[in-house]
DNA sequence: CATTCGTGGCG
DNA sequence: TCGCCAAGAAT
């Protein structure tokens, strides 16, 4: 196990050079880095930041979240996607209020009771928020170890995740026996400075395409590297391809105000607000003609904006949007709200519907080929 | 265990 | 324009 201490060695010495500056490695307490662990789920960590400042701000502590109404949460979390997250973190945080007497627990065991936290979210907890000796994996540092040791399987399989595991488990355990460790500001402790050196190693130098393996503290015991076959790793499957689909969306103006309604349970992105949408058929390409009857008004009526593309996960969505003024309700859109732009503010809407918003209360210039 | 859940950036 | 992917978890 030499060659691990030698890893370990070099990723902490490396780690306190050239951290990033986060804002949460200023982060005292646990309750800052776990948000800022869900926040960073599938996330990366410049989008993050501004939405991690406002969180801490509004929602100081664990009671504050527990607390909090849902229309707030959803605010907080509009454009970060993954909404689920932002509901799992409140019912956590009342688990810990009830449970745990408002501390974050710093048990593997405990944290994975915890809605929305799994085995890496667990581990991440454990280790920078308490310095405890406990491994994580995720893909970052699945990108780092099969590289290491050029593990040929896919990451994402049950077998190759078991190995990844081993292995960062075996980099914590010499973590341990090293003699000394050098200390930043930035982390607090051996175990969490290692951990986050291999995630931070993952995002910043051995990075998915163009890595700098010239610039890695730990390439001479990178196998992938002695042969010259770093791009091969991780050996990741293929996606599935999007679906393509097409819905129009409408922006109606009554007297100043526009039409929103609110996704409801069971939906996904539920609680959200948005304009009223239509699924489209591919073709025909024109679908004024389906909109103006959907509504039962005039096709003359209807002014389009610009499109707005957007994808959830295997979809590939492409909104068509008109923009129309009526005197009543078209009775095809149900229940909804006719509301201010002030109040359309305040209100929670997914990031396709947010530029539509915006392009429909200021509208842009279009400016053609 | 396979699928689902958002979004923005980048080559 | 398009595919890929980023500090994953729940079902």
């Amino acid at each position: 196990m030499a060659e691990a201490t030698e890893v370990a060695s070099g990723l902490l010495a490396w780690f306190v050079l050239h951290a990033r500056d986060l804002p949460w490695r200023h982060s005292r307490d646990a309750y800052g880095i776990w948000v800022s662990e869900v926040m960073l789920q599938q996330t990366q960590v410049q989008t993050v930041i501004p939405y991690w400042h406002r969180w801490m701000r509004q929602l100081p502590t664990i009671g504050d979240l527990a607390n909090a109404p849902e229309e707030q949460l959803l605010k907080l979390w509009e454009g970060l996607g993954y909404y689920s997250r932002a509901r799992n973190l409140q019912k956590a945080a009342r688990v810990v209020t009830d449970t745990h007497g408002g501390n974050v627990p710093s048990t593997i065991a405990d944290l994975l009771e915890l809605p929305g936290v799994g085995p890496y979210t667990a581990g991440a907890i454990a280790s920078l928020a308490y310095n405890q000796p406990e491994p994580l994996v995720d893909g970052n540092v699945a990108r780092v170890l099969t590289r290491l040791r050029m593990i040929e399987g896919d990451p994402r399989e049950p077998e190759t995740k078991a190995t990844l595991w081993s292995i960062a488990t075996q980099l914590i355990k010499a973590t341990g026996k090293l003699h000394s460790v050098p200390s930043t500001p930035l982390a607090r402790g051996r175990f969490s400075i290692l951990n986050q050196a291999l995630m931070e190693l993952g995002a910043t130098v051995c990075t998915s395409r163009a890595p700098s393996c010239d610039q890695c503290p730990i390439r001479k015991s990178c196998q992938a590297f002695a042969s010259g076959a770093v791009e091969r790793f991780p050996a990741l499957a293929p996606r599935v391809k999007a679906t393509r689909l097409r819905y129009a969306v409408v922006v109606l103006r009554r007297s100043g105000k526009w039409f929103l309604r609110q996704r409801g349970a069971g939906d996904v992105n539920h609680g959200l607000w948005e304009f009223p949408q239509l699924e489209l058929r591919l073709r025909p390409a024109n679908p004024v003609r389906q909109v103006a009857e959907w509504l039962d008004i005039t096709p003359k009526s209807l002014h389009p904006l610009p499109r707005v593309r957007h994808a959830i996960t295997r979809y590939q969505i492409t909104l068509e949007v008109f923009q129309a003024s009526v005197d009543k309700t078209p009775v095809a859109l149900g229940d909804g709200q006719w509301l201010t732009t002030r109040e359309i503010e305040a209100l929670a809407l997914t990031s396709a519907h947010r530029k539509i918003a915006l392009n429909a209360i200021e509208p842009v210039n279009i400016q053609t080929d």
